[in-house]
DNA sequence: GTAGGGTTAG
């Protein structure tokens, strides 16, 4: 930036070399805008280059309109640009848009190529979106089929979307393996469940010569706080820095918090979190506070929570977790008071939706929402597997009932968890045998994890929940999960 | 003889 005022002072015009160096320094949204002005000015903006780093910075800074507007300015485009508005749309989670871009691409008659494609999964990943991400597997077969950077998409692809079955095939088949191709498989099968294999695996990559690295620890870590591991994961945390060379991040400390936290010693939790170097963040308090309302201790549930409200006053799911803690001590004045506080600020809940993927279209089921066309018959049927499964053993676990205040009770808020609604949908239109595969924006509750395992029993099929952090895997009356989430 | 753009794991 320096050398660019100096140039100019010097009388020395600028031209798309100067811009396109320049911008890769750009630091701040109002220094892009007044090279972006520049640019213009200078009449250099029809060069791709000038306009693909524009694009670019433009999304990291989440200006997608602007990005997006730069890019449909643009009279000639090539690979490259297209590639930087696909990924520009993936990076900031709108996978719909980059999906769209991604065929316009297409019918503008370019071929992709393995940072197109790479974008393409990584979008199809963060829907997960299995069908679609089977069909842009085939497009991966076309381009190369012996590619890293596509192996490692393609494997964190099958494990998003919670096929571990094609994940594990995948990762074999690869002729090379990195760094990343191991801790995806880790933090993949211990995100889906499967820790024992995960720490196996590990084992068998430090077995093999590869050396983990942070990310590799936080799947290590994971697992075990997922399996109740205790003193494996005290284990991997001590020698991490010692055997690995590996410094503990925050990201570690906040699976030691919820691995200490899930097994009750929720005091060495509490003491782990004053004693941690990088301090603790939003995510190491709801991380306590989620371990509190495991364990129903209100008065620390209410410390972290305070914590949390502190670094993001407006977290709606804060508010939700401790009015749910509240009611499940029977503390309803505590509930009215958090509930005032909620109204007080304007915080609204966030509602429940689940997502299904059912002949390349996606059915969304959202609390209190009777616009699918069909959720009159999906709620009847509803009704009758929670009249059979109750026959099996199924009970309300009413400490998932939030006391809804505003009135308007309904006849029973758990039938209509969006969850309990996507799964009986897939039942009535998935063909036989079909694994169900849900998508949620928010964590399954006790109610309908135990609904999920007494149906997939009595029906007989395989059910896989993908919430925010974790999966559940429904077989046979069991949740890979082990009911510890 | 010299200068510039996009992609994978928490």
């Amino acid at each position: 930036m320096e050398f660019l005022i100096l140039m100019i002072r010097n009388g020395i015009r600028p031209n798309m070399f100067t811009y396109s160096s320049v911008l890769r320094s750009c630091n701040g949204l109002p220094i892009l805008k007044q090279i972006h002005c520049s640019i213009t000015k200078a009449g250099l903006e029809s060069d791709v280059f000038v306009r693909s780093s524009l694009i670019d910075k433009y999304s990291k800074w989440g200006e997608l309109q602007n990005a997006l507007t730069t890019f449909n300015e643009m009279e000639t485009s090539d690979l490259i640009v297209w590639n930087t508005i696909i990924g520009a749309f993936t990076q900031n989670n709108n996978g719909d848009e980059a999906l769209n871009l991604f065929k316009r691409m297409k019918k503008s008659g370019f071929m992709s190529d393995q940072a197109t494609l790479t974008s393409v999964l990584s979008a199809v990943t963060g829907m997960a979106l299995l069908e679609l991400g089977r069909q842009v597997h085939v497009h991966v077969l076309k381009y190369n089929n012996q590619d890293l950077i596509l192996g490692n998409a393609l494997l964190d692809m099958y494990c998003k979307c919670g096929s571990m079955e094609d994940a594990r095939f995948e990762f074999t088949k690869m002729v090379e393996k990195d760094v990343i191709s191991w801790s995806t498989m880790i933090n993949g099968l211990a995100q889906n469940g499967f820790s024992h294999e995960a720490l196996k695996m590990f084992q068998t990559m430090e077995a093999s010569g590869s050396k983990p690295n942070y990310i590799t620890m936080v799947g290590i870590l994971f697992a075990c706080s997922h399996a109740g591991l205790v003193e494996k994961g005290r284990f991997y945390f001590e020698k991490m820095e010692t055997i690995y060379g590996i410094k503990p991040g925050r990201e570690h400390y906040g699976c030691m918090v919820d691995l200490l936290g899930r097994a009750g010693q929720l005091n060495e939790a509490v003491k782990l979190i004053h004693n941690m170097e990088p301090g603790p963040d939003v995510v190491t308090w709801r991380t306590l506070l989620g371990a509190c309302g495991m364990h129903r201790d209100t008065g620390l549930a209410a410390y972290a929570a305070n914590r949390v409200l502190d670094l993001d006053p407006d977290d709606s799911g804060t508010y939700s977790l401790l009015s749910n803690i509240y009611a499940n001590t029977q503390r309803w004045e505590d509930v009215e008071k958090v509930r005032r506080t909620m109204r007080g600020k304007n915080v609204k809940k966030e509602p429940g939706c689940s997502w299904i993927e059912v002949n390349k279209e996606i059915h969304a089921f959202i609390v209190r929402d009777d616009s699918h066309p069909e959720i009159e018959k999906i709620m009847r049927e509803v009704n009758c597997y929670v009249k059979r499964l109750r026959e099996v053993g199924y009970v309300h676990d009413t400490s998932f009932v939030l006391q809804d205040v505003e009135g308007e009770q309904m006849e029973d808020p758990l039938l209509c968890h969006s969850e309990k609604l996507a799964i009986v949908y897939g039942l009535m239109v998935l063909v036989k045998g079909k694994t169900i595969r849900i998508r949620k924006n928010i964590r399954i509750c006790g109610d309908c994890h135990l609904f999920a395992k007494l149906l997939a029993k009595m029906e007989n099929r395989n059910i896989v929940i993908r919430d925010p952090i974790r999966y559940h895997h429904f077989q046979g009356g069991v949740c890979s999960c082990g009911d510890y989430w």
